[in-house]
DNA sequence: GCGAAACTTGTACCGAGTCAAACTTTGGGC
DNA sequence: GCCCAAAGTTTGACTCGGTACAAGTTTCGC
C-alpha cells in the first residue's frame, strides 16, 4: 500500500471513473434508461473493461457494498468482551445516523440515489442480494463464536433485519415525500424501536384485536 | 370456477406443462444450462407463448409463489381473535412439516429442487425477492390490524426471518448430504427455536465470550 | 354462424454478458 | 536504457433473455 505503482494507481482511477461517470448517468436518467454501452463511451472506454472492473452492471451503482459488510463485520468482530451483537450493532447504527453517514438510512448521498435504487427492479434484487449476504457474513461470525449453527443464523438473520429495516423504512419516508430533517430526527427512535424488537422479541404483537 | 369453458381448460394445460417441461429440463442438466428457445421448442410451443404465461424466465421454476404467499397471508389473516401472529405462523410451520410440505423446509419436492435452486444465483437472487414480498405482505396485515407503520415492518420481517431461516437450514443440510428422515425429525425442534427466538428476541446471544 | 376478443406466432430487434485473439502498456532483469 | 513477460485493454463476434409489433388462429357471446 506504501507504493501503490504505477499501474494500480491506473487501475483505481479508471475504476473511479467508471463508477462515477455510470452513477452521474444513472442518477440523471435512471438506472434501466442507461446502456452499459453508453456508461462505456462516456468514461473513454470500452464495453468489456467496464464489465472487467464491474461483473454485473448493478455493480456499477451498487460498489458500496463491499465496504459496509466489512464494516459491520468488523463491528461484530472488535466488540468489547461481554458486549452483545445486539447492543453492538446497535450502537454502530446510532453512531452512523449521528455522524449523517448514508448507510444510516437518512441522508443517504442525495435522494438521488434512493430513487434510482427504488425505480428498478434489478437493481432492488441486487441490494436483497447484499443484505442476504450481511445475514450470512453475521451468522458466520456467530458460528465461530458459539458452535450453534441454528441459532446463529437466526440470530444473524434477526439482526440483519432490524438493520435493513430501519434503512428502508427511512428511505421510504423520504421518498414519499417526507422532510429529511423530521425523518432524521425520528430516526433515533427508530433504531433504538427495532434493535428494542430485534432484542426481547415481538411478543403477542399483533394479538388478534376483532 | 364451476364452468372453466375451453378456453381458460387450455390455458391452464399450456401452462402447465410448459411448467412440467421446463422443471424437467431444469433438474436434469441445470437452470442455467437450458435456454427458454429449448423448453419452447421442447413444449412444442413459440418462445413469446413462455413469456406469456412466466414473464422471467426463473418464474418457470419458481411458479409456486404466489400460491406460498397467498396461503401464509391466509394463515394470519384467518388466525382467531386473540392469537398472536408468532404463534399462528409457528403451528403452521409445525402442520407443514407434520404433512410432509415440500415448504416445510424438509422433503421437499425431491433434492433436485434444491440442487437447481442453489446452482444458480439468478434464481437464489428471485428467491430472496420472493421472501422479501412475504415479508412486505405480513407487514401489510399488520398495518392494517395495528395502523403501527414502522413496528408492523419490524415484526413483518423477523417473522418471515423465521420461516425462510428454518427452510433454508434444513435445505442446507440436505444438500450437504444429511439423511432427510433425521433432517426432518430435528426439523421439529428447529422450528420452535426459531419462532422462540423471534417471539423472545436475541437477548444477550452472543455476548463476546473471550 | 358471425364478429369481436383473446391467445398464439414469426420476425425483428435491443441490451447484458461472455469468449478469444490481438494489441498496448507496465514492471523487472540485464 | 532495453527487452521480455505479464497484466490490462480493446475489438468484434456471439449467445441468450426479454420486448415490440403486426398478422394469424382459436374461442366465446350473441
Amino acid at each position: 500500500m506504501a507504493d501503490p505503482g504505477l499501474r494500480e494507481r491506473k487501475k483505481r482511477a479508471t475504476r473511479q471513473l467508471i463508477s462515477n461517470v455510470a452513477s452521474g448517468l444513472f442518477i440523471q436518467r435512471g438506472f434501466e434508461e442507461v446502456t452499459v454501452a453508453e456508461i462505456a463511451e462516456a468514461a473513454g472506454v470500452s464495453k468489456m473493461t467496464v464489465f472487467n472492473y464491474f461483473p454485473r452492471k448493478e455493480d456499477l451503482f451498487l460498489d458500496r457494498h463491499a465496504d459496509r459488510l466489512a464494516e459491520l463485520v468488523s463491528v461484530l468482530r472488535s466488540r468489547p468482551a461481554g458486549v452483545s451483537a445486539c447492543a453492538a450493532l446497535r450502537a454502530h447504527q446510532h453512531s452512523l445516523l449521528a455522524a449523517g453517514h448514508p448507510l444510516s438510512g437518512a441522508i443517504a448521498g442525495g435522494p438521488g440515489f434512493w430513487w434510482v435504487l427504488t425505480s428498478s427492479p434489478a437493481l432492488m434484487a441486487r441490494w436483497y442480494e447484499q443484505e442476504r449476504e450481511i445475514a450470512e457474513a453475521f451468522a458466520e461470525v456467530f458460528v465461530a463464536e458459539t458452535g450453534e449453527a441454528f441459532r446463529s443464523r437466526m440470530v444473524a438473520g434477526l439482526l440483519t433485519t432490524a438493520i435493513t429495516t430501519v434503512f428502508s423504512y427511512a428511505m421510504g419516508r423520504i421518498l414519499a415525500g417526507d422532510d429529511v430533517e423530521v425523518v432524521r430526527r425520528e430516526q433515533v427512535g427508530v433504531i433504538d424501536q427495532a434493535f428494542d424488537l430485534a432484542e426481547h422479541g415481538v411478543g403477542e404483537f399483533p394479538g388478534k384485536p376483532s
